[in-house]
DNA sequence: ATTCTTACA
DNA sequence: TGTAAGCA
């Protein structure tokens, strides 16, 4: 692993911040974090603070939702065990999509496509059809 | 001025 | 998800 963790998981921004990084709303951020997709630190004054690791996992987020994917699709890609060895696990899952080519993430995206009558409600047609090459 | 939690149109 | 309320 990178010697230097410590600087991508050390809890640096507040909300406001990453709102401008991420261009998500603190409400989804917030929502996000309930759902176990992030874990932001706490400052004295139980402030949010996060992490560039979180930030990174933010703008993954945001991907996938603009691909049309919801919750239950992103829990099911970032594999969200409910919470135990998430430490570890997390930085597998965190390597692997980092590795995932175009190729093998159209190919994640189409079976979640196939799925999605199980946990993803309507989306606009044509939104997931670049993925159906 | 900012962020937090809770609750509801 | 947005937003209002009442704190810290």
């Amino acid at each position: 692993m990178g010697g230097s963790n410590i600087r991508r998981t050390m809890p640096l921004f507040p909300m406001g911040i990453v709102m401008q990084l991420t261009d998500l709303t603190a409400r989804q951020i917030r929502y996000y974090e309930e759902h176990e997709l992030i874990h932001p630190a706490r400052s004295d004054g139980n402030r949010r603070l996060f992490s560039l690791n979180d930030i990174d996992k933010l703008l993954e987020i945001k991907d996938l939702l603009d691909e049309g994917m919801n919750m239950a699709g992103i829990k099911k890609f970032m594999n969200v065990k409910p919470t135990k060895e998430q430490k570890s696990e997390a930085k597998e899952n965190e390597k692997a999509r980092r590795d995932l080519s175009d190729e093998e993430l159209r190919k994640l995206l189409r079976n979640e496509f196939l799925l999605q009558g199980r946990y993803q409600k309507g989306i606009r047609p044509g939104d997931m059809s670049r993925f159906f090459h």
